[in-house]
RNA sequence: GUGACCGUAGCUCAGUUGGCAGAGCAUCUCGCUGUGGCCGAGAGGGUCAAGGGUUCAAGCCCCUUCGGUCACCCCA
């Protein structure tokens, strides 16, 4: 059977396409991203959080260590690749992993603590892909970092809450809460349902069968129907948490109370890996449950020191962009977003044709967003463009108008004509389109030292 | 990684038992040489996802691969 290096990399036409998983984000869909990004930025910059970037790429190894060589994302979703001295490299398939290692590089624990960081980048993972599943995806995400206490994860649960209100989504999930203790109590509650499954291992699925040895916590959320029933008369974790565990648990229940979220204890909510301590939780589309998770996080106390770090501990969220642009399209929310113009500027001979450049140079320089088509010279033609691109008005520049120092503006919408000398061109289109509209965004004044 | 369904124009889709590759929308041109939307006429645009097989003949039947959608596993 031929199989050629091309196969499957081509359109009929002998164009690259995009490889499986992957997509182009179109202007109409950076809407949202931008939308989103904003008012992430926003809520963050609020609340003390700075941005931090971690390369796409980190030694394989890091992951390795951080999320667990037997957990999914390691042992089968990784890019992984070799750099050209053999040394083996991963796309980042989450956050959490590259913001501890600069923590502790850029010995993040001389800074006044807590460290509070957030990050919206892409992530990747060698997946098959699904709704709100892709092989490269954004996820944002922050963390508190250097100090324990309850009120940081009632924190981190309501910016994520509040994050989610401002997107029109919140109402749509619930937030799903539970605590998972400490290592050492966990091993205690390992061990008791170990005992509790130990002679009803015949009745598990086949993957529980696996489980029950080498994580029994993730029997409590398999969804097969005889595991279920066995899961719901299992001992709860709650009865074996340690003291100190309990108590931080039931303060930052008091914490979401009065900040007014609402949550849902879920006892069979669960993290695999070691690291995790005390607080975990998710947010869950309120009719499909975790099907349609938007996003997660809790508390990884044991993560720092994982990764070669002195003790330190951790708590953050992190959620799926592409999920969130799905659920508000769900919703039918349309964000607002600033790819209008207000002016498209029709010319027909070579002087309107530089009048309508310079003029052009000014109104952009107001903030009045404009666009014209210097490449065509039907006026037909370049009002039927003014129409498509959704131009209120029109600036119309024939030779005749270039003699006598005016220009046309029509107004689109109702079809009415004025004339208007060239020096008061850009007063009146301003007033015409509000100063309120005008596009004058600023990235803010240099200074030098 | 496992399984199900799907792939025809930029988009949405027809295409009969195997017999000339189609429509609507969109794009471009013209009617209308300096005035858009409406209307009318016309044009461009396809290796029918790719490769192979069966056949006088394949968009249609068979095999493989690629891609899409969805579910499982798992996760954001």
């Amino acid at each position: 059977m031929p199989n050629t290096d091309d196969e499957g990399t081509m359109t009929p036409g002998g164009v690259l396409q995009t490889p499986k998983g992957v997509h182009d984000i179109l202007p109409n869909d950076h809407e949202y991203y931008t939308y989103i990004k904003k008012v992430v930025r926003h809520r963050l910059r609020q609340a003390g959080f700075r941005r931090i970037s971690t390369p796409m790429f980190e030694f394989t190894q890091l992951f390795q260590r951080a999320i667990g060589n037997d957990t999914d994302v390691v042992s089968k979703e990784m890019y992984t690749f070799q750099d050209k001295k053999g040394r083996s490299l991963t796309l980042k398939p989450e956050g959490t992993a590259g913001v501890m290692r600069s923590y502790i590089q850029n010995n993040m624990q001389a800074l006044p603590q807590p460290v509070q960081l957030y990050y919206i980048e892409p992530h990747f993972r060698y997946d098959r892909p699904q709704k709100g599943r892709y092989r490269q995806f954004w996820q944002l995400g922050f963390e508190i970092v250097g100090e324990s206490d309850p009120a940081l994860d009632a924190q981190i649960i309501y910016l994520a809450n509040l994050i989610n209100k401002d997107l029109g989504i919140a109402d749509l999930f619930t937030v799903q809460l539970n605590s998972i203790g400490t290592p050492e109590s966990r091993k205690e509650y390992m061990r008791v349902l170990q005992d509790f499954y130990f002679d009803k291992e015949r009745s598990l699925c086949e993957l529980c069968k696996t489980r029950l040895k080498t994580n029994p916590m993730r029997l409590l959320d398999c969804k097969e129907e005889n595991c279920r029933i066995l899961a719901q008369i299992a001992p709860k974790i709650s009865e074996y948490l340690d003291a100190e565990s309990k108590e931080f648990h039931e303060d930052l229940k008091e914490y979401l109370t009065e900040l007014g979220i609402k949550f849902v204890e879920n006892p069979y909510l669960v993290r695999g890996l070691d690291y995790y301590t005390k607080t975990v939780f998710e947010f869950w589309d309120k009719t499909e449950g975790a099907q349609n998770a938007i996003g997660g996080g809790g508390r990884y106390d044991g993560l720092v020191e994982l990764l070669g770090g002195k003790p330190t501990p951790g708590s953050g969220y992190a959620a799926g962009v592409e999920r969130i642009v799905a659920n508000m399209k769900r919703e039918k929310i349309r964000v607002p977003h600033k790819d209008v113009i207000h002016v498209f500027i029709a010319q027909l001979g070579k002087e309107a044709k530089k009048k309508g450049l310079s003029l052009m140079s000014d109104l952009r320089d107001a903030g009045v967003k404009t666009m014209a088509s210097l490449g065509k010279d039907s006026v037909r033609t370049q009002l039927g463009l003014a129409d498509k691109f959704g131009a209120p008005y029109t600036i119309i520049i024939g030779l005749t108008e270039v003699r006598e120092g005016v220009v046309i503006i029509r107004d689109m919408k109702v079809g009415t004509q004025k004339t208007v000398p060239f020096d008061e061109i850009v007063d009146v289109v301003i007033k015409l389109i509000g100063k309120q509209n005008l596009d004058t965004y600023s990235a803010g004044e240099l200074t030098y030292e």
